[in-house]
Parts: structure tokens; C-alpha cells; sequence
DNA sequence: AATAAATAATAGTAATACTATTATATTTGC
DNA sequence: GCAAATATAATAGTATTACTATTATTTATT
């Protein structure tokens, strides 16, 4: 699964980027020093300056790669998605149960990432956290419905869609898969936010807690 | 209804503000127009010294009620929840029934706001738009652990807890009453954001379908 | 009318989010 | 191995933001 993921390369809209930071050396160090200043000091707190001292390298050399970091945060959201994408994908694709195959794809997508895969130059377990901390500002302006009809967050609809395929194969008569489906992905970052900052306001207490929430909640909706 | 909430005023935290704006013509102008310039041109593009021209004031006199633009979208955003609180508290209280008052309970809070009381200079229907579209900014960021602590967030934990009591009341049985209390509240703001801008990724159409949805999901979930 | 308080005006600062230009490396093609 | 092309780095500059500090003016209170 590791080394699977390690030749594959994740497919990202190359509006969201000026040059392929894959295609070179300096564009991997800033990805990958970029998710970890993020997680450290906050997207509001972090800038191209900061980041170009950091790797060593000028602000203007960043530019060449990214507009701006919101496109940035764009970026590693996708990939982060996209990667998730992948995961449930080849975790659910030889199971033909449908509800074993939802239950699985939903412990894929609400479970927290503990484990670096540590053979790409993305930390994955700081890019979960990232995602959890910041994914919503990525949508939450004004520019949403451009950047929208652009294709900036193809991947992150293609995996709701996924989702709630698998909720309608679960249960044809249900009427709200795509909003259920919705509801786990962004409830389940929601849910391990609270778990770090509000802990009165959620009952998930471990790591597996967000997921066995999930499931019950959908093996209850659902008439499975 | 109406009336009475003219009459009440919402408690909010005095550590938000440096001057409460209700105190004076200027502070209510204040509140009143950033709602309608944060609404237009989102919160990111909101400056002081935009507001100051707006209302014919200068930047330097804002500073005097408000810290910065995030403690005026606090206060905002906890008005707004207070206010909320108290139509929730207003309509359920007579209630005896759990299931009936829990019903009730999330009907109010997941419904758009579509009429304005207009006996306050808050106008509610657009204050329910930046809800929507900037609450969780609110506590996105690296001070959420500070300011939780200075209870910047009271108002809307409090909410949470609320309806976290009603589904307890409903059924005592279930294991996740503060995570689907949290999950509705949230949830139903993202459904209305994709009803707006994705809607492939929601079953949501006409304004009352987060309702709908969220309630059929409280009741398959609960024994009720 | 004097005093206090609130508001407005002005000026200034450090940082941000860039753009543009030029200089210096590094790579590649012949 | 050298020239040309490309990538990267350095430098400088701009408009805007997010303030702070000081002073002037207006408004309210005693």
C-alpha cells in the first residue's frame, strides 16, 4: 500500500499551480516545508518571506511556483484529499457488501492520520492536521464559486460523490446521501477540532472515537 | 416574540470589547454597518478604515469599541448565537415532550434566518449569512485555546449544551449527545454554505431541507 | 462657563503581499 | 566544453493593512 502510493502520483488541477512543484527540487522543500510551518505557526501567521528563509531560498523563487499561499493551502488540500481518495479507494474496491464497503470507507476517511508513510517529501500526519485546522478558510471567501468553476476542489467533490455513492448503494430509499455524506467529511474534521479545543463539546475522546460516532450514526439513518 | 427580544439585551463577554457598543450611537453604527460590509465584501477584504468611511467616522474611533476585526466578528458571532439561545430557550420551554422539544429545538437552529425584526439596529438575516459563511474563523486560529479560556466562546458552548440536553432527555441511552449536538449545529451552517456554492454536495434545495434532513437524522439515530 | 469625555484628524510604523528588474547559478543541447 | 536557455536568488520598490500615539475638536455634564 505504502510503496503503491509512493509510485503514484497525485493528479492536481494545474490552474492551482504556476510550475509543477513536483517537477523540481525546490518546489518539493517548499511543499514540504510549508506543511510543517504551517502546522507550527497557523496559516494566518505564515508568509512566502518566512518560508523562503526557512528552506533557505528568496520569497520571489516561491512566487514562481505559487501566486499566493492560498493557492498554497489549495494545493496541499488536494493532494491531502486526493491521497485520501486514493486510500478509501483501494481499501473499499474488492468488497462487495455495500455496507461493509460504506463502513470501511468511513473508518478511512474519519479516522485521524497517525502514521507518516515517510516516503514522499509529505508528512501526512501534519497535513491531516492542517486540513483540520484550515481546510474550511480554503472555501469559506468570496472568490469560492470562481475558484469553483476553475476545478480548484475537483477532488474533494469527486470524494463526497464516492461517499455518497457508496450511502445510496447502501440504501437506495435514503434521500439525503449526498448532505450525509457531506456531514461525515466535514463533521468528522469538525469533530477531531473539538476533541483538541471544546472538549465539552464532543463525546470523541480517542482517536477512534469521531469514526465509531460516524458509523453508528449512519448505520441508524440508514436501513442497513 | 419580537417585541420581547427587543427588550432583552444580549449578555455579551465584557473582555471582547473595549467600549460596549451598545453604549452609544457611534458603537451601534458600528456593529450595524460591519455586518452589512462584512456581508458584501467578506471578512477578509473588512478593514477598520473601510468601516470608518462608511459611517463617516475615522479608524482611530473604532479602535476605541474594538480591539481588531477578529473581536468584532466574536462579538458578532456571539450576539448572533445569544440571540439564537434565546428564541431556542423561548420556544422549547413550555415543551414537555423530549422528542417535541428536541424537534422543536432543531428547528430552530438549523433554519435560515429569513426575516429581519428590524427593531434593532442588527439586521439578523444578513448577521445569519456571516455566520454562515465566517464562524468557524472565528476559532480556526493559533489563540482559540486562550481565548476559550477568556470565554470568548460561552454563548455558543452553552447552545451546544443545550441541545446536547434535549437529545439526552430524548434518549439517555445514546452514547454521542455533545457530538451530535455539535455535529446539527455546524453541520447545518456547512449544508446551508453548500446549498449555496456546492450544491452537488448536499440534498438540500429550498430552505427548509437542512431542517428535514437533520431532524429525519436525530430520529433514526435516537430511540424515539 | 468650565470641565470632562468622546470623537475625529493626523502622522507614523512595521509587516504583508505582492511586482519588476537584474544578477547569478545550473542545466541542456550541440 | 561552451553557448544558450532556464531556474533561482537578490534587490528594490509599492500599495495596503493593522495597528499606536498624539493632538485637535466636538459634545455632554456639572
Amino acid at each position: 500500500m505504502e510503496r503503491l502510493l509512493q509510485s503514484v502520483k497525485i493528479n492536481i488541477n494545474e490552474k492551482i499551480y504556476v510550475k509543477d512543484p513536483e517537477s523540481s527540487d525546490l518546489g518539493k522543500r517548499i511543499v514540504q516545508e510549508s506543511i510543517l510551518m504551517i502546522n507550527e505557526m497557523g496559516f494566518e501567521s505564515f508568509t512566502f518571506k518566512k518560508l523562503g528563509i526557512k528552506i533557505g531560498s528568496n520569497e520571489s523563487s516561491i512566487y514562481r511556483y505559487f501566486e499566493n499561499k492560498h493557492k498554497l493551502l489549495l494545493y496541499l488540500a488536494s493532494w491531502y484529499w486526493g491521497w485520501l481518495e486514493y486510500k478509501l479507494v483501494f481499501a473499499t474496491n474488492s468488497i462487495a457488501d455495500p455496507w461493509l464497503k460504506l463502513k470501511t470507507a468511513i473508518d478511512i476517511v474519519t479516522r485521524t492520520t497517525v502514521e507518516d508513510s515517510s516516503f514522499s517529501h509529505i508528512n501526512e500526519v501534519l497535513l491531516n492536521k492542517i486540513v483540520i485546522n484550515e481546510y474550511s478558510k480554503s472555501y469559506l471567501t468570496k472568490e469560492v464559486d470562481t475558484e469553483n468553476k476553475e476545478g480548484y476542489f475537483v477532488i474533494y467533490k469527486r470524494l463526497v460523490n464516492r461517499l455518497s455513492e457508496m450511502i445510496r448503494a447502501t440504501d437506495p430509499t435514503y434521500s439525503y446521501p449526498a448532505s450525509l455524506s457531506s456531514t461525515i467529511l466535514e463533521g468528522s474534521l469538525h469533530q477531531h477540532f473539538l476533541r483538541d479545543h471544546f472538549t465539552s463539546l464532543t463525546d470523541c475522546r480517542e482517536e477512534k472515537d469521531a469514526t465509531q460516532y460516524f458509523i453508528h450514526l449512519t448505520s441508524t439513518t440508514l436501513k442497513v
